[in-house]
DNA sequence: GACACTATAACGCGGCGTGAGCGTCC
DNA sequence: AGGACGCTCACGCCGCGTTATAGTGT
């Protein structure tokens, strides 16, 4: 039985990590003190926790590993979070893309040549057709 | 001069985040009725607002994008946030590969055939060295 | 008694969304 | 006078980090 100092370095993983996972019910003690609170975790814990990173290193939240945990399936959720990194992917590159047109068009001086200049028309009647 | 929900509509962007891109020094109106406290926008925000919208999307944040307004020079920040992609877009295939490699494995069967005992040895004395 | 360790509670972060409870315009 | 519009708080999100203050262990 380690005390939660000793089971951070084992585990290399923050004390109010460790805490905040025991709060949210993912990661137990083993055991408590009654009087003092003191929290105690045993190897055991050091295994569910190791999976728990596993789980976070791929990105799942708290929450979804919290189900994970207490339904024992992950193919669903697993799958959600291909598709959820697929868009973040795509979304990242297009944003890559965009700045580097803006880099590539600053240096070749093309950016900022011209002005936008925006007036306001006086009050006037303006005739249309919705398509 | 439009008001806040026109400009809202205008600008396909919340009042809420107009209000929060006000009180962030971002995006002030041009008038403030200072008995009614309404926000009075004219079409030169909606330019600013524009220039700010394309920021956001690039992934910029709010500070980043008041001190590009506030000193006109983004060629840095904008190559920051260029690494800061390209290490994200890492991140995201790494996790992605980690993703699927767990489910290819589910389904051949090969994960979770075995099992990993963890057994506490009695207290002893352990001769070890150092490389 | 000193010093390392542990505890709880509360606030901070970013970029808004979501109310609550008011005043304003037409 | 009623409904659409506007305002200012203030809290919620997520996964912790960061104090502050107080009890415990050796």
């Amino acid at each position: 039985m380690y005390r939660i100092g000793e089971f951070s370095k084992l585990s290399k993983t923050t004390i109010k990590t460790l805490r905040y996972y025991a709060e949210a019910g993912i990661l137990e003690p083993e055991y408590i003190d009654e009087f003092t609170g003191y929290r105690f975790y045993s190897t055991k814990q050091l295994v569910e926790l190791h999976k728990i990173q596993a789980y976070r290193q791929i990105g799942l939240s708290i929450n979804e590993i919290k189900l994970i945990l207490k339904y024992g399936d992950d193919e669903n959720i697993l799958l959600k979070r291909k598709t959820e990194l697929e868009m973040e992917i795509a979304n990242s590159i297009d944003q890559l893309s965009r700045i580097e047109f803006i880099i590539s068009n600053k240096q070749e001086g093309l950016f900022m040549n011209y002005e936008a200049r925006i007036k306001e028309l006086p009050h006037c009647i303006v005739y249309s057709k919705k398509l």
